[in-house]
DNA sequence: CCAAAAGTGTTGCAACTACACCCATGG
DNA sequence: CCATGGGTGTAGTTGCAACACTTTTGG
């Protein structure tokens, strides 16, 4: 391990997602522990950061070309993996022997990214270390390793940040959706209600969008119609 | 060196200032080289890395409760002081032996803060490593030691985007300023000309600052106001 | 027909832009 | 007086919020 990483180095990447009109995160579950985390790795020697955080990504959902941005650096003093109880049974997971608290106790500085992907198309692949994953509601997560909940909370305002001006909504939906799809991704990253009227035509006015067809839903009334983004 | 550091980190600042209506940045130069580079540094393995920035600001000015602001970390595969005939020069500068290559032929990840200061009150402080400092203008900026001119254009971009919703620009002036010295300030951080009339009332009705009295400038005609911030 | 989806129209507010214009003052 | 600093007024624009209203369409 010592030879393949970059030492005191780690990339966590917060994983969003969009599932039943809700933010989710993806997070896996050290193997053996009840202990939750983002997923992250290690920076290899000869691997830029952004590859690093593109690679842990593709080895955790099974997707290429995910959209991905470094949003703040994590590198305070407390950020260390201490052999408490909870991160002895950590380092097992990891499949380092108990003795060798020298990595564990080491201290980490941490980059983060979030990811914005297609919940439909994740394919989650569990890794050697964690035996289980979750995609959990943003606004309802429970004690994560480490300081991982505020590494959420901070990707979520650069998020909320970045919503105007790069069009950063769509990386969450599937190549087609409808528009009040659209408008609950803005209303839940955003956290607030738009007005269904303004809302439409702020979004078609940007001509950015083309329009489909009619969505079958099988249920009664109406069906909406499909949207996919121009070009 | 090795057992005082993070291996393989470093932070890299950007120090802003404002003179002569020019938007300025402090740059060292390494001992005996022509080669001219930001003020950085390493973390301290007991340190927080905002520690570590706001004291590698201390040692290069002289200031304290410096405005500092994390923005980006550079984490490219090509960001390592490989030896070529400059960098030898620079590590001669660090004092290190020519033979220990080991330590500048690491690949390094650094963490980019910018820094607003009063450019009056700086004291530059040449540590052992640089012979000269100087404040250069952001637009016109030599070559810099390895990617430090990227760095410097993110971190003005960063600046920027900054500016309308922190009050970030009094970092940059004295306990007063005229109207129009604050005008400049943010011209030249915008890179654009602000109309006089629209700019004042924007200001005023924020109702942060306090008018003093006359500044005496000496020159012919009406001499300006002087502004303060409140509180 | 009903209910949901989709779209139009309008009103008002707030912020900003661009200018025209006036007052103050030091020499 | 005049050049510079400091300030007011106002007309036009844009974007947004709120809400009323119409049209479309699947069952």
């Amino acid at each position: 391990m010592e030879a393949k990483w970059l030492p005191g180095i780690s990339v966590d990447c917060v994983i969003f997602g969009f599932h039943e009109n809700q933010l989710k995160v993806l997070l896996l579950k050290f193997s053996k522990t009840p202990v939750w985390a983002l997923a992250g790795g290690f920076v290899g020697l000869e691997e830029d950061v952004d590859q690093a955080a593109q690679r842990i990504l593709e080895e955790r959902t099974g997707l290429t070309d995910i959209y991905l941005e470094q949003f703040y650096t994590f590198g305070d003093l407390e950020r260390n993996y201490r052999a408490t109880e909870e991160h002895r049974d950590v380092q097992t997971a990891m499949g380092l022997p108990e003795k060798e608290i020298s990595w564990l106790s080491k201290r980490y500085i941490t980059i983060g990214y979030y990811a914005l992907v297609d919940y439909s198309k994740v394919q989650v692949n569990p890794s050697g270390m964690s035996d289980a994953s979750e995609w959990m509601d943003v606004s309802a997560l429970p004690k994560l390793f480490l300081d991982h909940n505020r590494i959420v909370i901070k990707a979520l305002e650069a998020l909320r940040q970045r919503l105007d001006d790069k069009l950063v909504a769509f990386e969450l939906l599937g190549e087609t959706f409808t528009m009040s799809e659209l408008q609950m991704v803005y209303e839940t990253i955003l956290g607030k209600r738009l007005v269904r009227t303004n809302f439409q035509r702020k979004i078609l006015s940007l001509e950015i969008l083309h329009r489909i067809e009619k969505k079958y839903t099988g249920g009664a009334h109406k069906a909406p119609y499909l949207y996919r983004l121009k070009a």
